[in-house]
DNA sequence: ATTCTTATGTGAATAATTATCACATATTGA
DNA sequence: TCAATATGTGATAATTATTCACATAAGAAT
């Protein structure tokens, strides 16, 4: 190895930047943010003192140079992952027991959660509803998925996804009790999960107007608020995530195009060493590779 | 790219090391310590989930699944580093100043420079003999091998060599007066490079006598006091980068099995932003790649 | 056997790199 | 012209890589 490696790390994000066309895109392929891809084509542009993209204000467009690079490069990567791949090594075996909070339970979660049962069959899976990392600490839980501040001490905690929040509602519903403005809302029952700052923000955000007098009823979770929104006992606060397929399908309607991020996020928790877990990581791994945001499993 | 490349750096120390069969030897030619390389086997060996060396005391043999990984990732480093090297890119031209001290100028730098100025026919070089960063600080050098404390402030600065000194003395003199114990040293004629404190140091680390008095004739540096020794003047301390080339030819004779680690250190320095010249990083990555330790050049 | 020398392993501390955050800038298209 | 979308950037945070100082272990030398 008579020459010298440039830095590793940028030129992967070369790699995903020229492949996909966008700094974006590879962002969100590496999971890392685009401020970062974007530091490291500079630095190895630097490193290498060579203009490698081209720049045009909102797109990118690969040099001959860049060009040239682009698909040694790939070819290299994916040949050390296909020899990290294909490693002799024990089947992943034993059990995993997953946490994961009730609304991407049901509708992120449980749609997506053949595809990895089917590439660990040996894995006997565990799924536990958990609104908190208690069950992470005793052991209870080997992993979990949370929606909370991320300040859970002791513990490895990695941020999963952001959460944009707006009021859904049943059509059947909107259809006999139409929902056109802000003011509309008073005449319909709002459904809240567990405090009421989720909706405060979307209102204040919305017109200033704080909790109007309507009807209000309060539930443990965004999952009950949603399922009674599909069955149009009300209006709910959805979330990007739980409530895509909904709106998807038809289930569920969005009166308003106004959305709010979260108050908290979603982060995905196992204890401190259990990332040395084969099957804990392959979990998060799985996760982060499925997350929100990506390509849609039908 | 759909699977997950693993760690590149752990990945990169797995390869020098199955290739080289020795952590120590890969170390060597990463230019970081043995046990850097260590804790990166360890951490991709953890990481996979898979051992990939078998330990057996003093070295290392591949396991199946490491020997099967070998050649891939080589293949892909390869791969990478050839493509880097292929880009277009314009030659070298302009100049580069170097500084260096003025032993390892004459024994080491010297001798070598042949090697890289081939590589860079278009480059001017400028050499200068130089004790401290004073040059570099003024724009009068661009880059220098020094020797000191490596904390010159404002400058990049990296540890390029430790250096561990002996006495040494010509084979004549040493026939005409013989030096097999301590104590004949006291008829010898000691030759001291700057100040006394090496000559110190290698005398208390052997008896904890101090100075014996004896003659002394102080010189400016320790390329003086060498030549001095060389033509019989003296006994001087030599030094394991500047004294190789002449205790192979016969030139000196090291009289004495012990050495003491100098009392400070060899860099390689340069201004901060020096690193982005191409011409300098390329002397720099050059002086590390042929660093004393390595393969000696005939 | 005992000491020397050479090689690897390890925990704690430091250095360096990578990633995020919070904006700034720029382009496209409604 | 104003959103909406995409990239750029300096300051800071987080994570990784590396060193240090010492431990361990096995051949080689005496």
């Amino acid at each position: 190895m008579l020459g010298r490696l440039p830095p590793l790390y940028p030129l992967r994000a070369f790699e995903a930047t020229a492949r996909t066309g966008s700094v974006t895109a590879a962002a969100r392929e590496l999971n890392i943010t685009h401020s970062a891809v974007s530091h490291q084509l500079r630095s190895l542009e630097n490193y290498l003192q060579v203009q490698l993209f081209r720049r045009s204000g909102r797109g990118l467009l690969l040099t001959s140079e860049g060009a040239a690079l682009l698909p040694e490069v790939t070819f290299a990567f994916e040949k050390i992952i296909s020899a990290a791949a294909g490693l002799e090594r024990p089947v992943m075996t034993g059990e995993l027991r997953i946490g994961c909070v009730p609304g991407i339970l049901n509708y992120w979660l449980m749609p997506r959660l053949d595809d990895f049962a089917r590439t660990y069959p040996e894995l006997r899976l565990r799924i536990d509803a958990a609104t908190g990392p208690e069950a992470i600490y005793r052991s209870t839980l080997d992993v979990a998925i949370l929606y909370g501040d991320g300040a859970w001490t002791d513990l490895w905690v990695k941020r999963w996804n952001d959460v944009y929040l707006f009021p859904v509602a049943s059509p059947i519903l909107l259809n006999s009790k139409p929902l056109r403005s802000l003011r509309d809302l008073s005449k319909h029952r709002l459904l809240f999960a567990g405090d009421h700052r989720e909706w405060q923000s979307w209102l204040s955000d919305a017109d200033g107007l704080s909790l109007m007098k309507c009807q209000k009823i309060t539930m443990s979770d965004a999952y009950l608020t949603t399922q009674a929104a599909v069955l149009g006992q009300g209006v709910a606060l959805g979330d990007t995530i739980t409530s895509e397929p909904l709106l998807e399908n038809g289930s569920l309607i969005a009166p308003f195009s106004r959305k709010v991020s979260g108050t908290q996020r979603m982060y995905v928790v196992c204890r401190m060493g259990g990332m040395e877990d084969r099957t804990v990581r392959a979990f998060i791994d799985w996760v982060f590779a499925s997350r929100a945001g990506r390509a849609v499993v039908s």
